[in-house]
RNA sequence: GCCGGAGUGGCGGAAUGGUAGACGCCGAGGACUUAAAAUCCUCUGGAGGUAACUCCGUGCGGGUUCGAAUCCCGCCUCCGGCACCA
C-alpha cells in the first residue's frame, strides 16, 4: 500500500481501467448463462451529443440506473445496460454549415466529447453495444421499419396543412408546435399545405390509450398522454343545407342539447363554404377565408381572444325539429378536428355563447339547472342538468331526462333515422413524418415521372445519404438532398422506368422510436434484431429519463412497437414497464439591479446578502435552470477534478428524491465528499498508510451494536435502491459509517458488506477498500449482503408514552413486549403520573413496539 | 379555465396515521497543533426559564381521530402540462 489518503483520481483511473481490461460489464450472451438467471433491462433516455457537452443534469439519470444496473447485477440477474447516442439532428446540420464541415464529422467530435465525460463517471456500461443512429448499421433497419409501416398502410403523403417555420427552413410535428412556436427554440411557425409523409398513428390511438392501464409509469405522464390522445364520445348528426341538395355532418359531444342548436359554424377550410354561400355575402366571407387560411397558428390561437366569424346566407335544417338555422363561418372552429363543422348550442357551450352574444344570434336553454340566466351564462354542467325545450316534430322528446340519458336516446333515434350516429372522436392528428433537411434518414422511396410513388424492397436498403456539397435548401424550395448528385437522385426501377428518390428525411424522432431493440442485438447484420434476444431481454424493465419526452418520443415509441407487435416482431405489447422521470437540476444565478448576471465565484456572501467581489454591487440570487446567458452551469468535469467521480455521482443522488427539481449547491458536494474520506479512514491508517488497526478478524456478532447497525443498513439501502429512493438509502450509509468511526472493533466481514453496498454507489472507492482488504475479485461482481432481519431491531427500542396525544416520557423496552406490559411501565413512569395527577384514566392506547397514549 | 404535482429549520431534505426536522450543508463551542488547514467530539426549529422543564411550531381556516406534516372539506401560493378539440 503507498498512497495513505484518498486520491480519487488516481484510484478512479485504475479501476476504470481494470474493469475494462477485465470486460467485466459485458452482457452476458452465452445461453447457459442466459437461462439461469433472471434478466434486467435497464435504460436511460440516449442523449442528443450536443456541441455543449454534458451538464450535471445528464448524470443524474444515468447515475441512478447504474447503480441499479450494478446492485441487480450483484443480486445475480443478467443485466443489460446500454448507452447509445440520438445523433441525427438539426444541430449539427447547422454546425455544419457554420464550420463548413460534414454533419458526420461535427456529429462524431461531440460523440467523443460525451463518450469521454460519460466515461469519466465509472458507469458500467456496456460498450460493446453502443449505437449510433446516424450510422448506415443502424438506420438501414430504422428504414426496414419504415417499409413495414407502409405494407401495414401506415405510411402515406397527403397534402395537408403543416406547421411550416421558416427559420428553420423545414415542417414540424403537432406535437413539437406550442402556441405558434418550436417548442425547442421558440421560432414562430406558419400554416403552409404542403404534400407530406405521414404516420398513421390514430389507428392505434385507442389501443395506445387503454395499454396505458398496464403500465407502470408516473401518473402524471399518463394523463399528459390521455389528453394528447384526447378520447371523447359523442355523435355525428348531419344537417341538410336549404335550398340546396347538399348536407353536411358536424361532431358534437352534446348530442342531447340539439334542440338549442341555433346556428351552424363551419370552418374556413370547410369545402362546403364556397358552394353555400349566397352572392350578397360572397365578398365578405372570401375575404373572412382568405384572410382566416394564412393566419398563423399564433394569431388564429393565442392572440385571438375574441371571436370573429360571417354569415354564409345560406341556412341548415336542424334535423330534430325542422327549424332553419344560419349557417356561418369561422375561426374558432377548426378544420383538422372532427368535421371541421359544427352545431353551436349558445345556451350549454361557452364558446358559442360568447360568439352568439357577439353576433347577437339566439339562445335557446333545453337543459335547466344553471345558477345564472342563460342570457348571461352558458351552463355546461352535464351531472345535475335536467332536459327541457327538446320535443320534436314527431313526438320524439327527449325533455325531463338528464344529460346522460338524454344523450344515449337522441343518438338512439338518430342512428334509427340514419341521420347521426354514435362517435368516438380523438384529438391525435397523424403524425407528420417528413423534414426538409439533410441530417436524418432516407426515405425508402422512388418517385415516378407520372406521379407514382414506389417504395423500395428490403433487399434495396440501405438508402445512404448522398454527399453534397451545401446543407440547405434549394433555391426554389426543395429539400437539401434535392441537390444530391445525378446517380444518387435517378434510380432505375426494376421494370426499367427512372425515378427520382424522396428527397425529404425522417424527423429525429425516427432513430429513438426503436433504439431499446437494437441494443438486444447491436452487431446483427442480417436482422434488426434477432428473435432469441427479443423474447429474452425486452421488455425494459425500468426507463429512465427527462419528464420532456412525456407526450412525444413515448408516445411515437410506444406507436412503433405496437406496429412491431402486430407483425409479430416483438412480443410485448408495450416496451416500458417501468418509467421513472428525473427532476430538472437547477442552480442559483446571481444579479445585480440592472438585471446583468455574475458567476457564482464573482460573487461573495455577507450576513445573507450577496455583493460582486470586484466592485462591492449588491446582487439577488435565485433559484433558476441552468443557462449559459445565467452564468449558473455547473461542468461536470469540473466537480470530477476537483472531488472525484465517485462523489460526483453520490451528490446527483444525495440531492433529494430523483424525480423532484432540486438546485446544486458545491457546499453539498463537500459533505459527500468527506463521507468518502470517512469510508477511506475506515479501512486505511492515513499516518502509516497501512490497514486500520481497529480491523479485526473475529466473526461480525464480535462487534455486537455495529453488526446491528450494518444489518439495518443492508435492508434500508436494499429496499431504497430498489424503490428508486437513492437519497435516504445514501443517508443510512452515512449513519453506518458515523458508527463505525467511533466502533472499538471493526470486524472484516463487517466492512466487506458495508463495501458491497456501497459498491453501486461509489464503485472506484469500494474496488479499492475491498482489495485492501485482501478480497478475491472484482466487488463489482461480488454478491449482494443478505441481512438477517433478527439483527434489525436493538434489543431494547424507544417506546413513547403520551398523556392525552402529547410525549411525556420515553421508556426504553423489549421491541416485542406485550400490550399489557408497555400499559404497566406507562403507568409506572413518574412522569407521566406527574401529568395524569388526579385524573381519571379514561383509556389507554398500546401500539406494541411504538407508544403507549394514555387518555385522561 | 381544466388536469397533475408541491408547500416542513438559515439551506438541500427526512418522516405517508404513532417521538416532526433522520442525513448532509451552514453556524457555534471544544480537542489535536507553535499556528493554520484537515480531522475528531459536542451543540444547533422558535419563545420563556439559572435549571428541571414548559409553551409554540409542517402555507391558511375548519373537521375526523386517543393521536394528523400525513386523511377529509374550503381557501392561498408556486411549479409543470393542456387549452377555441365542439
Amino acid at each position: 500500500m503507498t498512497t495513505r489518503i484518498y486520491d480519487p483520481e488516481r484510484i478512479e483511473e485504475k479501476w476504470q481501467r481494470r474493469w475494462e481490461e477485465q470486460q467485466a460489464f459485458r452482457t452476458p450472451d452465452d445461453p447457459e448463462t442466459l437461462r439461469s438467471r433472471p434478466k434486467y433491462y435497464v435504460l436511460d433516455m440516449f442523449p442528443y451529443p450536443s456541441g455543449a457537452g454534458l451538464h450535471v443534469g445528464h448524470p443524474e439519470g444515468y447515475t441512478a440506473t447504474d447503480v441499479m444496473a450494478r446492485m441487480k447485477r450483484m443480486k445475480g440477474f443478467n443485466v443489460l445496460h446500454p448507452m447509445g447516442w440520438d445523433a441525427f439532428g438539426l444541430p449539427a446540420e447547422r454546425a455544419a454549415v457554420r464550420e463548413g464541415k460534414h454533419p458526420a464529422e461535427i456529429t462524431a467530435r461531440n460523440i467523443n466529447t460525451f463518450r469521454g465525460q460519460i466515461q469519466r463517471l465509472g458507469f458500467s456500461y456496456d460498450w460493446e453495444r453502443e449505437i449510433n443512429t446516424s450510422s448506415v448499421d443502424y438506420y438501414r433497419w430504422t428504414q426496414w421499419i419504415f417499409l413495414k409501416l407502409y405494407e401495414k398502410g401506415l405510411a402515406y403523403m397527403a397534402d395537408v396543412p403543416v406547421n411550416w417555420c421558416p427559420k428553420l427552413g423545414t415542417v414540424l410535428a403537432n406535437e413539437e408546435v406550442k402556441d405558434g412556436r418550436y417548442v425547442e427554440t421558440g421560432d414562430p411557425v406558419e400554416r403552409r399545405m404542403m404534400r407530406q409523409w405521414m404516420l398513421k398513428i390514430t389507428a392505434y390511438a385507442q389501443r395506445l390509450l387503454d395499454d396505458l392501464e398496464e403500465l407502470d409509469w408516473p401518473e402524471s405522464v399518463k394523463e399528459m398522454q390521455r389528453n394528447w390522445i384526447g378520447r371523447s364520445r359523442g355523435a355525428e348528426v348531419k344537417f341538410r343545407v336549404a335550398g340546396h341538395d347538399l348536407d353536411f355532418t358536424v361532431f358534437t359531444t352534446r348530442p342531447d342539447t340539439l334542440f338549442g342548436a341555433t346556428y351552424c359554424v363551419l370552418a374556413p377550410e370547410h369545402e362546403l363554404v364556397e358552394k353555400i354561400t349566397t352572392d350578397e355575402q360572397r365578398k365578405k366571407v372570401e375575404a373572412y377565408v382568405r384572410e382566416a387560411v394564412n393566419k398563423s397558428d399564433l394569431d388564429r390561437t393565442d392572440l385571438a381572444k375574441t371571436k370573429s366569424g360571417v354569415f354564409t346566407g345560406a341556412e341548415a335544417i336542424n334535423p330534430v325539429n325542422g327549424k332553419a338555422i344560419p349557417i356561418w363561418v369561422a375561426d374558432y372552429v377548426l378544420a383538422s378536428y372532427g368535421t371541421g363543422a359544427i352545431m353551436a348550442v349558445p345556451a350549454h357551450d361557452e364558446r358559442d355563447h360568447e360568439f352568439a352574444r357577439l353576433y347577437e344570434l339566439p339562445i335557446v336553454e333545453v337543459v335547466s339547472g344553471g345558477d345564472r340566466p342563460i342570457e348571461e351564462e352558458a351552463y355546461t354542467d352535464c351531472a345535475e342538468g335536467i332536459l327541457i325545450n327538446s320535443r320534436g316534430l314527431d313526438g320524439f322528446s327527449i325533455e325531463g331526462l338528464r344529460v346522460p340519458e338524454a344523450i344515449d336516446t337522441i343518438i338512439k333515434w338518430l342512428e334509427e333515422r340514419k341521420i347521426g350516429r354514435e362517435k368516438i372522436q380523438y384529438r391525435l392528428r397523424d403524425w407528420l413524418f417528413s423534414r426538409q433537411r439533410y441530417w436524418g434518414e432516407p426515405f425508402p422511396i422512388v418517385h415516378t415521372e407520372d406521379g407514382e410513388s414506389i417504395v423500395l424492397g428490403e433487399e434495396m436498403l440501405p438508402i445512404e445519404l448522398p454527399e453534397i456539397d451545401e446543407y440547405r435548401p434549394t433555391e426554389d424550395g426543395r429539400p437539401p438532398l434535392a441537390r444530391a448528385p445525378g446517380d444518387w437522385l435517378k434510380v432505375e426501377l426494376p421494370d426499367g422506368r427512372i425515378g427520382t428518390r424522396e428527397t425529404n428525411t425522417m424527423p429525429q424522432w425516427a432513430g429513438s422510436c426503436w433504439y431499446y431493440l437494437r441494443y438486444l442485438d447491436p452487431k446483427n447484420d442480417q436482422q434488426a434484431w434477432s428473435e432469441e434476444a427479443e423474447n429474452y431481454w425486452m421488455p425494459v424493465d425500468l426507463y429512465v429519463g427527462g419528464v420532456e419526452h412525456a407526450v412525444l418520443h413515448l408516445l411515437y415509441a410506444r406507436f412503433w412497437h405496437k406496429v412491431l407487435y402486430d407483425c409479430g416482431l416483438v412480443h410485448t405489447r408495450e416496451p416500458f414497464r417501468k418509467l421513472f422521470n428525473q427532476g430538472m437540476i437547477l442552480a442559483y444565478s446571481y444579479q445585480d439591479k440592472a438585471g446583468k448576471y455574475y458567476y457564482p465565484h464573482e460573487v461573495e456572501e455577507r450576513d445573507g446578502k450577496f455583493f460582486v467581489r470586484e466592485n462591492g454591487k449588491e446582487v439577488t440570487t435565485q433559484i433558476e435552470k441552468m443557462s449559459k446567458s445565467k452564468f449558473n452551469v455547473v461542468n461536470p468535469d469540473e466537480v470530477i477534478g476537483q472531488y472525484g467521480a465517485d462523489a460526483m455521482r453520490l451528490y446527483e443522488l444525495f440531492m433529494g428524491p430523483l424525480e423532484v427539481q432540486k438546485p446544486w449547491q458545491m457546499k453539498d458536494v463537500e459533505g459527500v465528499s468527506r463521507f468518502l474520506q470517512r469510508v477511506w479512514r475506515l479501512v486505511v491508517d492515513e499516518k502509516s498508510g497501512k490497514l486500520n488497526s481497529r480491523i479485526t478478524d473475529e466473526p461480525a456478532d464480535s462487534a455486537e451494536e455495529l453488526n446491528r447497525v450494518l444489518h439495518k443498513t443492508i435492508r434500508k439501502v436494499d429496499e431504497d435502491t430498489e424503490n428508486i429512493r437513492m437519497n435516504t438509502a445514501i443517508a443510512q450509509m452515512m449513519i453506518f459509517v458515523n458508527e463505525a468511526t467511533t466502533a472499538e472493533n471493526l470486524p472484516r466481514e463487517i466492512l466487506g458488506s458495508f463495501l458491497r453496498i456501497l459498491a453501486p454507489y461509489a464503485p472506484h472507492l469500494a474496488e479499492e477498500l475491498w482489495e485492501n482488504l485482501g478480497q478475491e475479485g472484482l466487488i463489482s461482481l461480488a454478491a449482494w449482503p443478505e441481512y438477517d432481519e433478527k439483527l434489525c431491531t436493538d434489543e431494547l427500542i424507544p417506546i413513547v408514552i403520551q398523556v392525552r396525544g402529547k410525549k411525556r416520557d420515553e421508556l426504553m423496552l423489549p421491541p416485542d413486549a406485550g400490550r399489557e406490559d408497555l400499559e404497566a411501565a406507562a403507568l409506572a413512569s413518574e412522569k407521566v403520573r406527574r401529568f395524569i395527577g388526579d385524573s381519571e384514566i379514561r383509556r389507554v392506547i398500546v401500539v406494541p413496539g411504538r407508544l403507549v397514549n394514555i387518555v385522561i
